[in-house]
RNA sequence: GGGCCUGUAGUCUAGCGGCUAUGACAUUUCCUUGACGUGGAAAAGGUCGCAGGUUCGAAUCCUGCCAGGCCCACCA
């Protein structure tokens, strides 16, 4: 093998690539025996291409799943793309310059999953570039045959439990994208608006006063509710109030839920204007009145507001109510209005039909499943507790698109009996064919469900889509309940919430006994980074700048769970750990030419020093690996190879490893057999952070004397040569040596500089200091070394005198 | 309005009851030492957000406040 001068991580990355592909050295064993560690993976969306938050939190979990690995697990840890959903059709409209609402459904899936073919493999060579160690080869695609038949099980499966039903209901509507979405996909966006005070005629003579933001729900008021205690408008209660531009007349009714506070304290009561309405409509038992179309228009019941969309509309009413006088006042208001998260379009409450998972009688079981997983950051577990506490209604799983996982269900033309495929013919676009027996009554015409599953119905059976990859595998059964789920904390609500319903409801089971959840990346303000305000940071141009390796180094920098922003000088910082690492790699195996892979007879003092230390190290990077703290594993390794080793131990010995005739028989041979077993365990010990030089330094020297083929598949370093005195003993040393150096450097002159006469007064035993004495007079430069015992209470009280 | 997290040197951060409060980047000075100048040695830099309390002892625990972030609710 060619040793490189300098260490390239563009010539290097690459190949090491290529190296672990060709050898398939994360490759899953499906027939071995060996304890298993499998792991949920997130499927990133294919939307473009890897951005920064996936760069930083896949290193964090592949710095787990490395550690695993090397602790000798047999490792399951399968990668998927998720494309079923709303991104990827957006990004192949805009690929392609299209809508898909234009075309055929048939056309447009055949559209998207040809697209799909053509970018994926470039979307999945970036999470190949930062090193991930999936086995690759186990993949899916969210919206691949496998995914659907897996995905339309579930919902028969759950269809036979009596957990699915259909029903016409008010529900969340998109006008934009024209489809039902969910509680969760839903944000939050401030908005100017205007707070309209206008006025009803009422049985009673007198007007009684609303204010509404939403005045062109007019046609559709059914009620108009005060507050029983409001001495404003107690009087009303029981009278009617007319509806302008119409003839009917709505009830006034007692509301405790009414904010005497807000507005002018009565309420109007739409259909429907959010989901409050919807409440009240079930309460007060009202007949609703819908007057919006599913575009967002108004319809016939709108009198003569009808074919206007809602905010023309708004003008509208407003201009109307002004000509005859209804208007009190209209206040500038800025409030948060509900927007769809995906095209921030202000959601409308409609009534469709749609598929839901019944599941609000279950919120104390998915609080329980929440206990009986590990959360680390454990406080994470909090926010899934509040998100099933604030849950309100069923999931609704059905979505009005074309592309997507097909709802497998029909119903009977004739008697609109439902009737769903059997597991065998899955998976089935219920579009493109028939139910193979005909209805009860007796009728062979069906209609085929046109509607598509929310992705989440899909993606919350990620253990599933990839356990049933490994079908018929020895090792198959021992995938579930996985070992690890890793993700960011935004979804904790989405995706991590829907995969605990999922597997509870089939599983009867926790889908993983591990959580670990990432911080997000920020830009170096610590602002959340975004496109619209171009403060995104692109992965790919830094691999290319300081290569992947670096780019690991500075996620590996923040806690879990913690943000971290981005500042490029951190990872210049990981490239010099990286070339300071090759160079003292380099060094040492310059003189290890002549090592002989034994232990010898009897090692000096400061080699028993480095060694306890390093004992040290590694019990607690094992230890703080456990508690998925890499970020101290890292920086003890850091410091214990910057400082220790290179600063420190590798000065110390150079002597000996120049000059062997100088100093005692063996004195070499220590300090080789020191320096190649305290190298290889820093090299194993930060394999899982950055990969790349681990397995460049590993392969360029260690390994024709270690049996792996690959660093990664190596075990962990474990040995214990913890000793106190003797770490004591070395510390006074380092201390000293400290002395000397400061001594020297305010006289501003070179460390090389011989010290004529070095004075050492400390607390330690004669003996113990002889056994140091050599290697201290050799890296001080010194001429003349004189100790002089001395009883403090410190135990590693040092005295220097250094006569220059 | 509720919940959770975070406030440590110019910047990012470690420490989360007891050593002189850690390290990196930036700053200053020195060292062309035979792995590395993408290096080495040293210096300066801090009311540990603010105010109380608990304790022999608080950056660390408790209470309140202030600031920032995230999630949720409200938004007629």
């Amino acid at each position: 093998m060619d040793i490189q001068q300098k260490y390239s991580p563009k010539v290097s990355e690459p190949k090491w690539l290529a190296f672990w592909e060709k050898e398939r050295i994360y490759a899953f064993d499906s027939d071995s025996d060996k304890e298993v560690y499998s792991v949920d993976t997130p499927p990133p969306t294919v939307s473009g291409k890897m951005h920064i938050g996936h760069a930083f939190s896949f290193s964090q979990q592949d710095f787990i799943v490395r550690y695993q690995r090397m602790r000798g697990k047999n490792v399951f840890y399968p990668f998927g793309t998720d494309d079923n959903g709303l991104a990827t059709i957006r990004l192949i409209e805009k690929l392609k310059n299209m809508k898909g609402v234009d075309m055929g459904r048939k056309e447009f899936v055949r559209l998207c999953l040809d697209t799909l073919k053509e970018i994926t493999p470039d979307f999945v060579q970036d999470w190949k570039s930062i090193g991930i160690s999936s086995d690759f080869s186990i993949y899916y695609s969210t919206i691949d045959g496998h995914c659907q038949r897996i995905s339309q099980k579930s919902f028969i499966d759950l269809y036979k439990q009596g957990r699915i039903y259909r029903k016409r209901a008010p529900f969340i509507w998109c006008p934009e994208c024209q489809t039902a979405i969910a509680q969760v996909e839903m944000r939050d966006k401030e908005q100017e608006s205007q707070f309209v005070y206008m006025e009803f005629d009422t049985t009673i003579g007198e007007r009684i006063p609303i204010a509404t933001t939403r005045p062109e729900l007019l046609p559709a008021c059914v009620a108009v509710h005060v507050h029983p205690d409001d001495k404003r408008y107690k009087r009303f209660i029981g009278a009617k109030a007319k509806i302008p531009f119409s003839k009917r007349e709505v009830e006034i009714v007692a509301n405790k839920d009414a904010d005497m506070e807000f507005g002018s304290g009565v309420v109007y009561h739409c259909t429907y204007g959010d989901m409050n309405d919807v409440e009240w409509i079930e309460r007060f038992k009202i007949e609703p009145i819908e007057i919006l179309n599913k575009n967002g228009t108004l319809n016939e019941k709108a009198g003569q507001f009808a074919g206007l969309h809602v905010k023309k509309a708004r003008k509208a009413v407003i201009e109307a109510l002004k000509n005859e006088g209804r208007i009190q006042k209209i206040e500038p208001i800025k409030h948060a209005v509900n927007v769809h998260e995906r095209c921030d379009t202000d959601i409308e409450i409609l009534t469709t039909d749609q598929w839901f998972i019944r599941y609000l009688d279950l919120k104390d079981e998915f609080l329980k499943q929440g206990k009986k997983m590990n959360w680390f950051p454990e406080h994470m577990r909090v926010r899934y507790d509040n998100w099933i506490l604030g849950l309100k209604w069923d999931w609704n799983i059905s979505r009005q698109r074309h592309f997507g996982v097909p709802i497998p269900a029909w119903y009977c033309k004739k008697c609109h009996e439902i009737h769903l495929p059997e597991e065998s013919e899955l998976p089935v676009d219920p579009m493109e064919e028939s139910p193979r027996k005909q209805c009860k009554c007796g009728s062979k015409e069906f209609i085929g469900e046109k509607d598509t599953l929310d992705t989440w119905a899909t993606s919350s059976l990620t253990p599933q889509l990839a356990i049933e990859l490994m079908k018929g595998t020895k090792a198959c059964k021992k995938l579930f309940p996985m070992s690890l789920r890793p993700q960011a904390h935004d979804i904790i609500t989405f995706w991590l919430f829907n995969t605990v319903v999922k597997s509870c409801l089939h599983e009867k089971s926790v889908p993983w006994h591990n959580i670990m959840i990432s911080g997000f990346a920020l830009d170096p303000h610590g602002k959340k980074m975004s496109k619209s305000k171009g403060n995104v940071v692109s992965p790919q141009e830094m691999i290319a700048k300081y290569g992947a390796d670096a780019l690991r180094f500075w996620a590996a920098g923040s806690k879990l769970g913690d943000d971290l922003p981005f500042m490029e000088k951190d990872l210049v910082t990981g490239q010099k750990f990286i070339t300071k690492l090759w160079n003292a790699s380099n060094f040492a195996f310059i003189n290890l030419k002549d090592y002989k892979n034994e232990k010898p007879e009897k090692l000096e003092a400061m080699d028993l020093w480095v060694l306890s230390k390093l004992s040290g190290i590694i019990k607690d990077s094992t230890e703080t690996f456990e508690k998925y703290e890499y970020a101290k594993t890292k920086m003890e390794v850091e410091n214990f190879f910057w400082h220790t080793f290179a600063d420190n131990y590798l000065e110390i010995v150079k002597d000996r490893i120049y000059n062997p005739g100088r100093r005692g028989k063996g004195a070499r041979e220590a300090a080789q057999w020191t320096l190649y077993g305290v190298l290889l365990s820093i090299v194993k010990m930060m394999a899982p952070i950055t990969p790349y030089i681990t397995e460049e330094v590993y392969q360029s020297y260690f390994k024709k004397y270690e049996n792996e083929k690959s660093v990664h598949i190596s075990s962990w370093p474990s040995f214990d040569m913890e000793n106190e005195r003797i770490g004591a003993i070395g510390d006074i040393f380092v201390s000293v040596l400290n002395d000397v150096r400061k001594a020297k450097s305010e006289k501003k002159v070179s460390m090389k500089v011989p010290v004529k006469r070095l004075l050492v007064k400390a607390k330690m035993a004669k003996e113990e200091f002889g056994s140091i004495k050599d290697d201290l007079k050799a890296v001080t430069w010194s001429e003349e070394v004189v100790f002089e015992q001395v009883q403090e209470s410190s135990e590693i009280s040092v005295e220097t005198v250094v006569n220059l």
